[in-house]
DNA sequence: CTAATAGTGTCTCTGAGACACTATCGG
DNA sequence: CCGATAGTGTCTCAGAGACACTATTAG
């Protein structure tokens, strides 16, 4: 294992890992972000960006490691649901240097949270209504929360990720409703307790009262480690 | 733009661009590999791996541009049909110390390809049926090798990728036979050309003579840098 | 004519969408 | 009783799959 150290001396890109978090919180789909340091040596002060930093070759196996300590590190949340984004590098991306990022996107219940406050880089949720182009992203992280955007708005059409965006059990209208703020239309309900129940991947778990009129039966996901994907989508008919 | 340097004296991880490169040739889904350099301090010596290397930060302004020289300078090929696939990191997959790869894969037609040979590093075309388990990939190549076949296989049930894997014109028969080597399944006919041309994204081009009895129509891509989505799969019923 | 490939017509059936309906609770 | 929410039944229709059919060429 002794590396070789020969000609593997030219100049190596920065590396990070940033983390798009997703929650559902108010009816409202909304991510955490971290307000930059105001120093005067650092890109971006003040500005609002995804939680992320650089990989540490010391502490993290992994990217995802990496990315699962970032998480961990910020919301407490310890098994979400995570999945790889894609990667952006370039020259002119941080003023520091040639970089690449490598970007993780998450999905999780708004009261498994308890945000840990860096008195340096404070952490809120935003809105995704509230600053499509509004206030400007760090970096180009602007690019990175419109492609994660893009790629949950279309998993929901065809997946069961929504259902990470609520705690154990839950009911059914509980979910249906997630999947409509993501999306930001109705579904139809017979349609959709069909489609979801014929997937096959909730198992009942005892009434709940949700303070409804008529309590409803209660769901886990069978498996939490497992995303469902549905035969066709939700899309209406048009 | 002086980039202060200040705290940024940590160890940085590697980084490489690596391209799963698919074609059809002889009615089978051959990808790119090259051979490893056998000297004594090289990692895998003379094992095969994807095309690749590390980023250049004088020569690449982004991951993209350097996935496209990479791709050039193998292949000669200038614009294929090329896509960002994931990313793969960490402290073990390269014996030379941490490392991030940044993976894409592309599609290319067998005949639009000049293989440059490296006298150091032979190029050669490798039917994938012929390799799974077989001769171990340098690195991780054979994870990413994975997921790239996944990847295509997955989104040739619903999108026009194939039609990426042939020169144009080409006939529908012509396309169908590429739907079928990669998904290694016989298609029906009438339902493919039914779809095909309700998908919107072929434009005739007179008639083409492939050799067979009747001659049949030739098409070109409208877009050659957009990919049709269909609404549904090519699945068979059961 | 025949063989071979290109291209079309037609039947069936699944499953999604729309929407009206019933069931069960609190008050 | 009523209102509200949970949950079901039913009609219709687009579209995919299966497969038999016609069309056009070479010899």
């Amino acid at each position: 294992m002794a590396a070789k150290k020969t000609s593997l001396s030219f100049e190596r890109p920065l590396t990070t890992v940033d983390i798009v978090i997703f929650t559902v919180l108010d009816e409202q789909l909304q991510v955490l972000l971290v307000q930059r340091p105001g120093g005067p040596e650092e890109p971006y002060p003040n500005a609002w960006a995804l939680p992320g930093g650089f990989v540490d070759v010391d502490k993290d196996d992994s990217l995802l490691a990496c990315a699962r300590r970032k998480l961990l590190d910020k919301t407490g949340v310890k098994s979400p649901y995570l999945e790889q984004l894609g990667s952006w590098g370039g020259k002119t991306r941080d003023p520091r240097g040639w970089s690449a990022t490598h970007a993780y996107f998450a999905l999780l219940a708004a009261d498994s949270v308890k945000l840990v406050q860096d008195e340096a880089k404070p952490a809120r949720w935003h809105p995704v209504a509230e600053l499509s182009p509004r206030k400007r992203l760090a970096f180009d992280h602007g690019d990175i929360l419109q492609a994660a955007l893009e790629r949950l708005r279309n998993k929901v059409e065809y997946t069961s990720l929504p259902a990470f965006l609520l705690p154990e059990p839950f009911t059914l209208p509980q979910l249906q409703k997630m999947y409509e703020v993501v999306l930001g239309r109705p579904i139809d309900k017979s349609g959709f307790r069909t489609r979801a129940l014929a997937a096959d991947f909730l198992k009942e778990d005892g009434f709940l009262d949700v303070g409804s009129p008529r309590p409803a039966m209660g769901y886990r996901l069978k498996d939490r480690s497992a995303v469902m994907y549905f035969p066709r989508t939700f899309s209406p008919r048009s």
